[in-house]
DNA sequence: CCCTAAATAAGAATCATTATCTTTGAAGAA
DNA sequence: TTCTTCAAAGATAATGATTCTTATTTAGGG
């Protein structure tokens, strides 16, 4: 996963440093879509003196060579995703908690849906579903 | 349009302000999923003391009522809009640029889909597209 | 091992949004 | 119509997430 990352990284041309590999891999740990918050105090423990503007250039760096996503919310905080493949999101209002959803024949559903009835003056790059509702389980 | 706000405004007992109208007035108006900064610089030719917190405060209280549905964004600005129908977005990642999106042939084949297929431990109440790409003719 | 551009740290600054507290006014009652 | 009252608006301070600035450090190629 670390050397993925790693690879990743000088594929872009970006330097492996301590913060970027520890950023990541909290992303990857915390796995709820943490905010950039949650990733700060994550990381606290071993990297006590990361600084704050750090952790919010690396996320932007990330998202920006697609190693990250940006999660949408309805609040103003923004949240992150490490996972790249193309999945939905199951959105809990009330909770604010969000659990990736994988459906690849719903995706290939609505990917034949949009190639037989395509939209006029605009052309599909990506399509995601923000499914909201209720989880009827606890906080796994 | 006016007076349908006003008579919702008193079923759910908020009083009819004059701010209250002309905010949901600059929503409409701008129509295109405006910013409370879209909307204060609107108001602002024909209610030049008009506060920024009461902006906020209104916006929030027809999101609470639904009189307005909030919009995410991939930016951490929230947008309005005054379109209730269940309808999904068109949204271009470069320009910014929000389109309503209706299809009604569309949102009968996701709801079969989901009756179908039951997501373990969750509860679906409202399913969203975000279509994103790019549009191919000038801002209208 | 050195060099240099890239990255980080520290903390100030910004910007959207929220909170506080006083004043105003909508609308039901008299 | 006027009075009364509580919700709503105004002004502005406060907050909190994010961005910016500048000095310092460091990854990694030579």
């Amino acid at each position: 996963m670390i050397t993925f990352f790693r690879e990743k990284l000088q594929e872009k041309g970006l330097k492996v440093t301590p913060q970027r590999v520890a950023i990541y891999d909290a992303i990857v740990k915390l796995n709820n879509h943490p905010t950039a918050e949650n990733v700060i105090e994550y990381i606290k423990a071993n990297h006590p003196n990361i600084s704050v503007g750090t952790v919010y250039k690396v996320l932007d760096s990330l998202v920006e060579n697609n190693l990250l996503k940006k999660v949408k919310t309805e609040k103003d905080i923004m949240r992150y995703d490490a996972v790249l493949s193309n999945h939905h999101h199951l959105y809990c209002a009330e909770t604010d908690r969000i659990e990736d959803y994988e459906d690849e024949k719903l995706n290939a559903i609505i990917n034949d849906y949009f190639n037989a009835n395509l939209i006029k003056n605009f052309r599909v790059q990506d399509i995601k579903l923000q499914i909201t509702g209720k989880f009827t389980n606890t906080i796994k």
